[in-house]
DNA sequence: ATATTTCTTGCGAATGAGTCGCAACTGAGT
DNA sequence: ACTCAGTTGCGACTCATTCGCAAGAAATAT
């Protein structure tokens, strides 16, 4: 129970969801990516892990994950839709639109004067986005 | 010179791109529009101007206003594309979960903090997206 | 262990938003 | 009016993602 990928298949099982070879597979995919892959991206990495996983599996298992709350889905724009595990605190996203690469950053100033600004119309977040489209500073 | 519709399509047509009756229909439509309509709304709305344009036509011409800067494209989650005028004053997006409706607002503090953030680690933002998923305080 | 039950999988077909090729058409400058 | 490059409608196509279904495999009961 020390391994956090033993610990999110105890979970799923609690939640009556079968810990499969595939969903293992793509489970352990997803907790030691360093970035944030895409659907087909993930296929490729679990099948190196655990030959013979349909990409049809890998969508279905992350929606599965996603609706159980084990992982985010991002859609940035532009581009397929890209996973990374829900386990980490709350983060915005940075995009480098020139590279594509995803860098995250907190602000809770930010967070604080979004949740006024719905308030005063009458609103509560239930969930916001943020993306910075961005490129470093003196190129192109 | 004194209707909108007109300077924009001037302005289409000093940038050599030419003002079809489709194209002013479409304009037309977006220009009046009170909300953020999809392509098969401005589709609609725009066949009830100008009879007979095609579903491609209105997804072409809409492309067409968005690389000349003279519409917006938004990519919320799970719908399809909407647009509108770009004419206005920049603003971000709120949009009401259960309604679909989409509400304006602007924060410079916010704006500000966001490139503060970008400058921070090296980047400049060219352009961003913030989008509050919102529900009426005290609903469901 | 074995059987049972129900969830999962792989396959390929289907979807849905949006794009493209192409022949026919049409603004707008001459 | 004439010309010609920019546009259109149509249907075919793409791409990411989802679905139907029969075969396969976890968890559970026996």
């Amino acid at each position: 129970m020390r391994d956090p990928i033993e610990k999110l298949t105890d979970a799923l099982r609690r939640a009556g969801i079968r810990v499969t070879r595939q969903r293992a597979a793509i489970l352990e995919v997803l907790a030691t990516a360093q970035d944030h892959p895409d659907a087909p991206e993930l296929h490729s990495r679990a099948n190196a892990i655990a030959p013979g996983i349909s990409l049809s599996t890998v969508y279905r298992t992350l929606s599965t994950l996603e609706t159980q709350g084990v992982i985010q889905r991002h859609q940035f724009e532009g581009a397929s839709a890209r996973f990374e595990p829900a386990e980490t605190d709350h983060h915005d996203h940075m995009i480098d639109v020139d590279t594509g690469k995803v860098i995250e950053f907190c602000n809770e100033r930010i967070e604080r004067l979004q949740a006024e600004i719905a308030a005063e119309l009458g609103y509560e977040i239930v969930h916001h986005r943020m993306e910075l489209y961005v490129r470093k500073t003196g190129q192109g």
